[in-house]
DNA sequence: TTTATATTTAACCATCTGGTTAAATATTAT
DNA sequence: ATAATATTTAACCAGATGGTTAAATATAAA
């Protein structure tokens, strides 16, 4: 059995359950940017991304830089390291799960086939 | 570039986002519960877990059989292949991304040697 | 038919969320 | 010094969230 520390994946899925925010993600991607970079899709006011920014930064998955007057953003690789594992471990723990889901349902069938 | 109906991984994520509803997909793991045996590891009234376990049921991670006055619930297994497709491919994205990170900070590092 | 069990619905509450506009702060450019 | 740019903070709002208790519903058991 895996077991977590598990407040940090509250933030972690809770900043992942917003499409603005996903979609910063997505952008981040390609490279570092400063916040008005990141606005610059989206039809919302600056305080707006500010604050979706700061849930990101909260969860760790975001990191700042301030430059100047410039903040720049990327993705924080240690945390997304141990995103990765969590996920990782996820995808394997659902993985055989599903296995032993299609496992019953053919036996399922199979019993319906019989009856 | 993977791209994604969205609307439903906001609500697969927002579920994945509380510890009560990821306990409960982990109680689930082990097989089918009804509503009081869900319940029973937690300090919280029975409405509260209904709640809970209708947002599971709404992402569709889990899937309710009514069977007499009792309520079987299981994880519905359509929608963790749809989100275990996901999660492999994000997985995958994140790993990519790590190595490149990693690499780009190895660059950095190289370079501050050479400063 | 009455009672007990399993679960939900309703009404309520405090707090969080995601947005707004207006004002403040910090830095850079003129 | 003044003006422009980049960004945040403050105050506010509507709606969602996560909990409560009390009452309702549906089924099973006595």
């Amino acid at each position: 059995m895996v077991k977590y520390k598990n407040k940090y994946l509250d933030d972690v899925f809770s900043a992942l359950s917003d499409p603005t925010r996903r979609s910063m993600l997505q952008r981040l991607k390609l490279g570092p940017a400063k916040v008005t970079e990141l606005a610059e899709p989206f039809a919302m006011s600056l305080p707006a991304v500010s604050k979706h920014i700061r849930i990101l930064e909260k969860s760790n998955l975001l990191q700042r830089t301030r430059k100047g007057r410039e903040h720049w953003c990327q993705i924080n690789p240690k945390t997304m390291d141990e995103a990765l594992k969590w996920l990782q471990d996820h995808c394997a723990l659902w993985n055989s799960l599903l296995d032993s889901l299609e496992n019953h349902l053919d036996n399922q069938k199979d019993k319906n086939k019989g009856e």
